[in-house]
DNA sequence: TTTGTTTTCTGAACACTGTTCATTATTTTC
DNA sequence: GAAAATAATGAACAGTGTTCAGAAAACAAA
């Protein structure tokens, strides 16, 4: 156990430890109220500390997007045993809207707030790559069973995408309360909203 | 005209003049690097007096926020002589998009950030829920002709609403560049990810 | 026109924000 | 134990929304 090693291992710790403060500061109080300071004074040390193992405050944020997505990756998991591809599309929709509804800060994180996301580089979508990667797959798989025929796995991909993401996005900044005239509260329209994308799935 | 008339006038014209300025920067640069005092500095009057004619930051955006409505609304208004119902409705959506593509700093404000729409009141959503009864007005009236048989229409509205606003809100927030590694540009996603949309509508 | 009152405006101050950096403290190496 | 390297600090900078005592301007009455 060389000295280089251990501190290398103290770095990564650290690295943790911040992380693990910023999470639960954002699980708590959301994006704009995790700043530098309330994560230094959560962890007793000074805010310039945390310049020592983050360049800025998006790349702690980027890590916390990418954590979002790998809970969402692992709660997709058990659709690999869905066999039927139509099925397992159909699981995976009902899939990402419970997992909107179950982490509403980090869907935020993950497919709306800007700031993880500035940065030009494409590297920094990685893991919402290999989501979206991985909803292609099931598409080609149901083209393979005769259905979507004469439908480019992209563009359709993209309006599945786009119609889950809607529905999500309406949740999570609060528009799904203009329904509340008619008395119809946000989980009822969004459980109805997914059934009849289902529905017009089936008929595409 | 009285005295009590002039300072009205002068109140409300002063209230224009904010939110002239505001409007020029927020659609320069964007909601997060309008402050109030960029806004005052372009007015010529000290951050202080802002106050007076306004109660808050999230008033004059709420404003704007309205104000973006009247446009859209105003972009839907050649609809009304599109008689066939259907074909109102797939035009709606067609300038539903239009509209986010082309304002879009208007589009994240109407539907995205939370700012203006914190408060409880539902008021703040009068102009919003306008936009929605006449959604649900052109459903009914496709209803009407046989169409989307047995389909509930506040369902139905959130459905195509959400698939819609997916679409604009990948968009807006800079998502879509998710697809470049296929060399699909955005404009092209949405131009696609409508028609498929339309597509499934249709059969539905 | 001058005085007194009311309205309008200012800009410093408060409590925040992300980020930097000279200084101090600790740890490691020789 | 002294010197060098590493780590942590916290004040400072430039910015944010918002408030409010005091100054300035507009108005009313004498």
């Amino acid at each position: 156990m060389t000295v280089a090693n251990r501190k290398q291992r103290e770095k990564q710790e650290m690295r943790t430890l911040i992380l693990d403060a910023a999470r639960s500061i954002f699980l708590e109080k959301g994006y704009d109220l995790t700043s530098i300071r309330n994560i230094a004074e959560k962890i007793e040390y000074s805010p310039g500390t945390i310049y020592l193992y983050f360049k800025e405050k998006d790349e702690i944020f980027h890590a916390l997007h990418e954590e979002g997505f790998r809970r969402m990756i692992m709660k997709m998991e058990p659709l690999q045993h869905v066999a039927e591809p139509f099925e397992r599309l159909k699981a995976m929709g009902r899939v990402y809207m419970e997992f909107a509804k179950e982490n509403k800060d980090f869907y935020d994180l993950m497919f709306i707030i800007q700031a993880p996301m500035n940065m030009e580089e494409h590297e920094k979508w990685k893991m919402g790559n290999q989501a979206l990667n991985f909803l292609k797959e099931v598409i080609k798989g149901c083209k393979k069973t005769g259905r979507f025929k004469g439908k480019d796995v992209n563009y359709l991909s993209f309006t599945i995408w786009s119609a889950m993401h809607g529905m999500c996005a309406l949740f999570c900044r609060g528009r799904c309360h203009a329904y509340e005239e008619e008395n119809i509260d946000p989980m009822t329209l969004m459980e109805n909203g997914y059934k009849y994308f289902i529905n017009m799935l089936e008929k595409i």
